[in-house]
DNA sequence: CTGTTAGCGCTTTCAT
DNA sequence: ATGAAAGCGCTAACAG
């Protein structure tokens, strides 16, 4: 027959000591002797008391050691995106280094007040699925360091992605060139599906727009026009969307020379597909990635790429979040060309 | 200037009714008038109250709304295994479907002290790398699911080991093959060597080591004998360990003509590296791995595998810990005969 | 260096 | 149906 867990009180009772001293024996050890903090210690180890409860220290001190990472979708989509993921492995290293848990918040949750009060402070990886999160985060008193997006006076981590699209577009392409893009979350569609005139999505904020400003760009200046029925919208970065996209891009008559496509997922699914049926790559089709994925450099052949380093990313994010960092950040890429341009 | 946050007490004063009126507001809407609850409900949202703090409500009522998921590795190496990813999958969408939060737990913590205090329960997959949290966990007072190991007295949910790796042996092997083992934490040792005679880890509770009795017996009704030279030790499912026994094994003499593999992951290795040294699968080299990952469908050769379903297999775990579930589960694996035997 | 005490913000009997 | 009051378990002034 179990006793109900101990208290602080308890054992101060027990120890013949006030709860106070038991309270800095745990939490301040400058407050008493070395001897009677060893002494109090080792007593309730002996009595089974094994510290204050977090749950009350969580209220009287207004921290929790927690750090929540709001992220863009669903949890079980993001963890299944390598990109997703390694930006979780630099936030989760991190933050275990410095002693603080990592409570993951799915971007398509309805409101973020459930763990407002307890958390430390919110980490929020992409635009959020339930744009309404923003406001509240926008709001809110806790600490808030956004990344791959942006809101205004929060602390913020970017790349330059507009630059990363044209250097990356700026080697695949040559004059006279026929170009697709696979593009994400551009236009307002739950399927894949080229964009034609239907009305663009977040065109001022999102990375993709800024990607697409990019590819455009290199496309201009080297005299090549892509037209809206060349860009292909895909919902999300998965293999499934692409699939149908790499269908239709393959398809088409005349064939496109080159396939920039704004995530390595979706550029993958597109290499195997053609691959499959015995196009050549990069001879009769040039095919470009963004993110810099492992996966990328497993491939025959071997993917041409924008690299960002996601763990580092989210690893600057986690110290920003924990030093108070209050500025904006844009974080290098690098370009990696390797076999399929 | 921003006031101090609103408390429950500043509002009931405001309103000019009791706090406990404004608290059952709040959560239980069968104490009071309809009416009056959504007078209440409305000024709130007017003056910029947005309920009760959670801090409170946890020390008070004791819930918290949050699982510790506690994985058996640090979080970093766990999201980029394509095995745990899965897991962690299932568990979440299974724990946001009911309101829950999901609190990452690395596995090479010191303790689970520093939350065991507030979340609802544990969810723990695999053996954690530090086993003091075992003993933490068995004498705790929350509510405990285990997977892919055992906690005596705890629910926990498997699949049979054995049986999925005897079953895919047998498919493999013929009589009179050579026969190596790529198997993953066998012995004590940091780095990928041939486990010779050192003394085996774990060797009751493992399932890597309940896979080898499945591999060994398929073996022995072959007539094959596999010695402790052909078998590796792999310290984790990953390509950088599988890459160093591939090599090795690949470049033997004579070389085998099967290699049996532990994991998808490093199956998958040992295929690239077979694949890019001009070695024909399988005609010259047959290969199985286990957990049915997607990669191992996008392979060519695609893998022949044992498919356990990780995201059925979390959403369970999740489910056994809502429901108070109190035994022990045996779950089904699907053998996926492909292309590389 | 140690003890007393007033809350942190809330929920929930228990009376009314 | 509503209100008064007693804590949940702890920390941090403050006083000694």
């Amino acid at each position: 027959m179990k006793k109900t867990k101990l208290t602080l009180k308890d054992v101060a009772l027990q120890l013949g000591v006030s709860t106070a001293t038991i309270s800095n024996a745990f939490n301040r050890p400058d407050q008493l002797s070395k001897a009677k903090r060893e002494e109090i210690l080792s007593q309730c180890q002996k009595i089974g008391y094994t510290g204050p409860n977090k749950a009350a220290q969580i209220l009287r001190k207004g921290t929790s050691n927690i750090v929540a990472l709001v992220l863009a979708d669903s949890i079980s989509y993001m963890v299944r995106d390598p990109v997703a993921s390694k930006f979780i492995q630099g936030v989760s290293e991190k933050l275990q280094k410095h002693g603080k848990h990592l409570l993951l918040y799915a971007g398509d949750s309805e409101t973020i007040l459930d763990v407002v009060d307890f958390v430390d402070g919110f980490i929020c990886y992409g635009a959020p699925r339930n744009t309404h999160l923003i406001s509240e985060l926008s709001t809110s008193s806790k600490p808030v360091v956004t990344v791959d997006f942006d809101i205004e006076g929060k602390p913020a981590i970017n790349i330059d992605n507009e630059k990363g699209a044209y250097e990356v577009a700026s080697h695949a392409l040559k004059t006279g060139d026929n170009v697709a893009i696979f593009g994400l979350r551009l236009i307002d569609s739950p399927s894949t599906c080229r964009i034609y005139d239907n009305p663009l999505l977040d065109v001022e904020s999102s990375i993709s727009h800024r990607r697409l400003d990019g590819y455009i760009r290199a496309a201009q200046e080297k005299g090549i026009d892509i037209s809206n029925e060349k860009i292909w919208h895909l919902p999300e970065s998965d293999r499934h969307f692409a699939r149908q996209a790499a269908k239709e891009v393959l398809g088409s008559v005349p064939r496109p020379d080159v396939v920039l496509c704004m995530s390595d997922v979706i550029a993958l699914e597109l290499l195997q597909q053609a691959t499959d049926l015995g196009i050549k790559v990069p001879e009769e089709l040039r095919i470009t990635g963004f993110d810099g994925i492992d996966e990328a450099d497993r491939s025959r052949p071997r993917l041409t790429t924008v690299c960002q380093a996601s763990d580092t990313k989210g690893a600057e994010a986690a110290k920003a979040l924990l030093n108070g960092v209050e500025d904006k950040r844009i974080l290098p890429f690098e370009l990696n060309i390797r076999e399929t341009v």
